[in-house]
DNA sequence: CGTTAATGTTTACACGTGTAATCGCTTAAT
DNA sequence: ATTAAGCGATTACACGTGTAAACATTAACG
């Protein structure tokens, strides 16, 4: 089952770092999105429900962990977006990105290592 | 206002070839979406309200035609995607691919292209 | 001229999502 | 033992989306 937006940021907190109660939670993500810790809640319920992630007891509270690894995860989305929008393949979304001029000095140059690396490497 | 999934294939559709009538759209997503013709039609009057598109009258019917530009659209889908999950930056996007193997000796041969020409260009 | 067919416009409806409030149970404090 | 406080579970609710049916209008055909 997809996970959401508002999920995705309870499951980065849980990637940073697990496992974690609701209220480490809540502490990880409720400031930066305003978020009160109710809502924090609902989002644990949903994702368990998701079976993304998992809650053992703990006294009287659940600690949380991630089932889903986020490099499926990441998998899924980027897969997904590069079918929808790019045929499929990977170098024309880089080349869009080079059209569009969004790419630093660095970002060159980290390509052009993991090119070579790819090409010595396999 | 943001382009929903099954909004885009109306989209693609338009930025294929326009303008096009509500029917030849229909005729150009339906069958591949299952989709009826009253479904096209909504999407059409929900992509109108969202200045997604345009639509001129031509006698008793409309044609329409896009108003943002696919390279736009791409743009923000790609662009937020990143951001999300690869900390805005291109090449790690780039390694997860290849480090999960999801690169075609095409693929690789065609960024090293890129990579190339990216370098003489800028 | 009235009826039908073609189009567009309005309304529908269930489901996911963002965002919480409320209910209920359990444990700790008095 | 009684009550308050902390958690999780349940319920809420509006909005976007996928998917379409019903309604309205207008042009064409008989």
């Amino acid at each position: 089952m997809r996970i959401s937006d508002a999920e995705s940021l309870v499951m980065e907190a849980l990637w940073r770092e697990s496992p974690l109660t609701a209220e480490d939670i809540a502490a990880a993500v409720g400031p930066e999105q305003n978020w009160s810790d109710k809502t924090v809640k609902t989002l644990l319920n949903r994702l368990l429900t998701k079976k993304a992630i998992a809650a053992a007891r703990d006294g009287r509270r659940y600690l949380y962990s991630p089932i889903v690894a986020r490099a499926d995860y990441v998998q899924d989305e980027s897969r997904g977006l590069i079918d929808r929008l790019f045929d499929g393949k990977l170098a024309p979304l880089v080349s869009h990105f080079a059209e569009t001029n969004q790419l630093t000095p660095d970002d060159i140059a980290e390509l052009k290592r993991l090119i070579g690396e790819l090409d010595d490497g396999e």
